[in-house]
This record gives C-alpha cells, structure tokens and sequence, in this order.
DNA sequence: TTTAGTCTGTAATAAAATGACATGTTGTCA
DNA sequence: TGACAACATGTCATTTTATTACAGACTAAA
C-alpha cells in the first residue's frame, strides 16, 4: 500500500502534534526523506520521539524503515496513478496519466494472472494442429496482433474479425484445433455462439476474457485480465493492453517450449524480411 | 536513472571488495535496504568504511541515502525489469519479465515523449477532413487499434495494411487529409513510399516511428517512441505497446479538444453497441 | 626490490534514532 | 469546580548506526 495514500487516509487518526508531521511530510515528502530525524522534528516543530511515534503508528518498524517505505511509494507513486483525465489537462497530463494508468494496470494484471493456467494454455497451443484467434470490435486488433506473433512460428494459424468467417471456421474446426477468443467484457453475443459452435465441433477453445462472463463459462480454458473496467470516457482501453501483452507471454511460452532447433526458425523470418528494409547503416540504398 | 542497474553497468569500475558488495546487493537487494551498514559489511565480508565508500562511488551522500535510491530503485523496478526471458524460464518467471519489461519500456516511452508535439499532432488531427491509418506487419495492428479508436468520433477514417490500397488512398488524398503511417523501425521501403506519395499529394503525414529514420525524414511530424530495439527472439515487441498507447493518448487528446458537446457522441456510441450484448446482470438474456 | 599509488581495515568520533521517564493536557464524573 | 484518569508530548540518557582519520597491506611500474 502506497505509504502517502496511506498517511493521507489516516490523518484524521493522529494527534495534534503526528498530524503536524503528517502534513509536513505530505507537503514535502521529497525532502522528509533525505532528512534525519532531528530536522523533520523541527520542520514539524515536534520533538524528535513524536516522530519516531508517528512512525510506528504507520506499521513501520522506526523512522529509518519509514523513510524507506516512503521512498518506495514515491518511487512508483507519480501522482497520476489512477487518476482519470480531467477536462483541463493539458497534454503532458492526459499524456502522463494514460501512460501511468496503462502501467498500473499492466501491474494488476500482472498479479492477478494464474501462471498454471498460462502453462496449460501454452501446452494446448504447442500440440495444436492449427490456431485461431477471433476478436470482434476492438478486440479484433488484438486477435490480427496474434495472428501476427504466432504466423512467425510456421504453423497453421487464422485470425478473422468477421462474424460469418469465424462461424464458418468453427463448423469446419476439428479435434485437436485450439481457438482463442478476444473479449474484454466477455458478453459479446456473438462471440458466445462462436465459442459454443467451436466446441460443438471438438475444438479447444481458449478464452481471453472477464472470468465468470459468459463467454468464460462456454470455454475450456480461460485467462482473464482482470483489470478496471473502462467506466470512464476517457479511460482508454487498458484491458487491451493487457491482452496484448498476454498474448506476448503465450508466444514466448510457445517458444520456449519448442526448443532451440524451433529457434533457428524465428531468425530466418527476421532474416527473410531484411530485403524489404532500407538498411540501418545505409539510408539512401 | 535506476541504482540496481546502474551498479550492475559500473561492475568493472569497482575494486575487489566494492564488487563483493555489489554482488551481495544485486543478490538480495529487498535484505540490503533493511540492513544497517554493519549488517550488509558483514555480509559482504567487508568493512563498514567499505560499503560507505561504495556508496559515494555511487554519486550518493553515504550510506543512508545510497538505501533510499536504491529502495526506489526496486519500487519501480522490480528484478525481473530489462532482463531477458532466459531459456529455462518457468511459467511465473517469463510471465513476470515479459510484463516488467512491457512496462519499463512504457516509462521510457513516456520520458522520452514531447508533449509539444503531442499536441501538435492532436491540432492536425482535429483539423483534418480525413484521417487515414496506416502499418504494415506488426504494425498494421497498431492502425487497426487507432481506427477502432477514432471511429467513435463519428469522422472520416481509414485504415488499410494493404501496400496497395495505402498507395491508392493517397493518391486520392487532398489538402486537409492526415496520414498516420505506424512503423517500428521506420526503415519499411513501402512505408516510405506512401509516405513521399501523400506528401505529394499535400497530404498531412503523421509518423508514428523511430527519430531520425527514413519515414521520419519523409514526414511533416514525427512521434517517436524511443524503446530499445527487440535484439532479442524473445523480447516482445513492446514498441508496439508503446505505440498503442500513444495512440490512446491521441484519441484523448482529440477528444478533450472538441469539447464536452462532443463527449456526447462517445455516449451514444457505448450505448449503440450495448444490444449486442449480454446484460451483465442477467447473463441469460 | 623499491616506490608511488591505490585499497582496505581498525579504531575513534560524530550523528542519528530510540527508550525511559516526567510533565502537561484534555475530558469526565462526582 | 475539582480531582482523577487517560492520553499526548517533550527532555534527557542510552544505544545503535554511520562517518572520519589514519595506518597497514597490496599492486604495478621502474
């Protein structure tokens, strides 16, 4: 918990003379902590025990440990954090915020992810004999990145983003096909019946999706990002982002799993596309 | 700029027992920053003037203050941040990195970025008659994100990852028009080429890319996500994050800048999609 | 081997944090 | 209103921690 939240939170908790600390400390928590003990008193105009106190009311183990977890806070902590667009930001804060809020939310995925259920779904798509992956709105540039990561790998994959082709797909989808469905709320009609028509047809079907939705009830596997969802107008699509970076872990996953000798494929697609560059070193070829 | 990291570059430039320090710190360094100068000398198997003059090798005050930068060092930076995936990686460890890496590259991202053009960027797009959005490979997702995005501001967007009908559409472009061209690297001899083919057609360009590049060269603005290149077959490609992200903070920025009255129509376009939904409240709908 | 230079540790000193205790303050109840 | 209790705060002593000064040891070049 973020220590600056925290002392904000409880300020109504402490006495005179902490709360004196408090605000000094909130006011100009940069400075708190390159100061000692002594020269944080006096900026409060407490005596050095009542910090010391004040300290050890916010679970820390002295000031020493104080400082320290104030450090970490406002290390990561820029104030953005979770903090919507406001109307009047201008472009170094909305810029900011979205970055800082994508990070953040990139972190709560990162920590609610079930890695036992990522290595399932990477053992599933290595013995795959052929991958598809669907996504509708804006989910499907999701599903096209996909497309594009495990393309490199040599192996059957597809990836629609039209509602007829992907049912079409599906009829045609046979034991030992995976389909990885993209939905960020997981209530989209039409990627349930997708889901259900896949596995009427024998295909495992791996959801990336909100879990207990609907589409997470009709998958075999599901791996949910469970991340804020989009309340606010402004609130870009951070979800989406965190779908990417999944889909980033299932292809090293996949990569690793196949070994070195699948490697050397890799660097020959690398390879392969070099003629339609200009070269690094040699702009005007 | 992030201490662990930091000790781990300047490695070579310590003497015998600063290294064993070092190597005590980057080995565990969450005990480090608990421990007393005492503690981590013994550690270390050092003396205390030993740690301390690590420390002021390390551009710190001493001791106390090298704990504090370093505690913030690992607030942001988790272990994992800017190593590689390694080969005998489990499920949790590639997961972890592939995430950490995902988001450092964000914060170098978002350091790197001028605000200024930014809003220059949001000025022409909010201006323009037509926007058109336009990758290739890794990239063509990245435009098909921004396409989603912009749709919802019910104005005249496209978005090809055909070379041809990237070429055709601007050929047919005017004044007034803006082209985003998406390209990691910038070095794509196509890209490039629409690029010169909209310019001549006094279309405004727009570049997502690396600075200094030859698509940069041939564009009238130039936002450039600096992310270390992916030299490794492992390293996802978080540029490509970055560059979605900077394609949320675009679509924000257009948004603030037509006003509250337009906010209006992202409304009406949430509540357009909301029949083809599952109710979340009555999942059987 | 000597010598200049740089490391490194010991021991003294200074600084910082903590603990114990005494004083002050506030509020309650007779 | 006065007395007591509970809590808050400060002073001072003690302990812990960090820094400085200095001396011995190592290293590389002459």
């Amino acid at each position: 918990m973020n220590t600056l939240e925290l002392i904000q939170k409880n300020l109504d908790t402490f006495s005179k003379s902490e709360r004196k600390v408090a605000e000094v400390i909130i006011a100009s928590a940069q400075i708190a902590i390159h100061s000692s003990i002594a020269t944080l008193a006096k900026m409060a105009d407490v005596s050095e025990p009542t910090v010391n106190r004040f300290c050890r009311r916010l679970d820390t183990k002295g000031f020493p440990d104080f400082k320290l977890h104030l450090a970490q806070s406002l290390a990561h902590g820029t104030p953005y954090v979770n903090r919507n667009v406001d109307e009047d930001d201008g472009p170094s804060a909305y810029t900011a915020k979205i970055f800082e809020s994508t990070m953040a939310c990139l972190d709560v995925a990162k920590n609610a992810l079930d890695t036992s259920l990522i290595n399932r779904a990477v053992d599933v798509l290595t013995q795959a004999n052929k991958i598809s992956f669907f996504g509708l709105g804006a989910s499907s540039s999701v599903a096209h990145d996909a497309l594009n990561k495990f393309f490199r790998f040599n192996i059957p994959v597809s990836c629609f983003d039209d509602i007829v082709m992907q049912k079409m797909s599906c009829i045609n989808s046979t034991e030992g096909d995976v389909i990885v469905l993209i939905s960020h709320t997981g209530r989209t009609k039409a990627l349930v019946e997708v889901a259900q028509l896949a596995r009427e047809n024998d295909a495992f079907v791996i959801a990336l999706t909100a879990s207990g939705s609907p589409l997470a009830l009709q998958s075999n596997l599901v791996l949910s990002v469970s991340v804020p969802e989009d309340t606010d107008i402004y609130m870009p699509m951070a979800s989406r982002i965190a779908q990417l970076v999944l889909i980033d872990v299932l292809a090293t996953g996949f990569t690793l799993r196949r070994g070195p000798k699948f490697r050397d494929n890799l660097k020959r697609v690398k390879e392969g596309i070099k003629d339609s560059r200009f070269d690094k070193f040699n702009l005007k070829s």
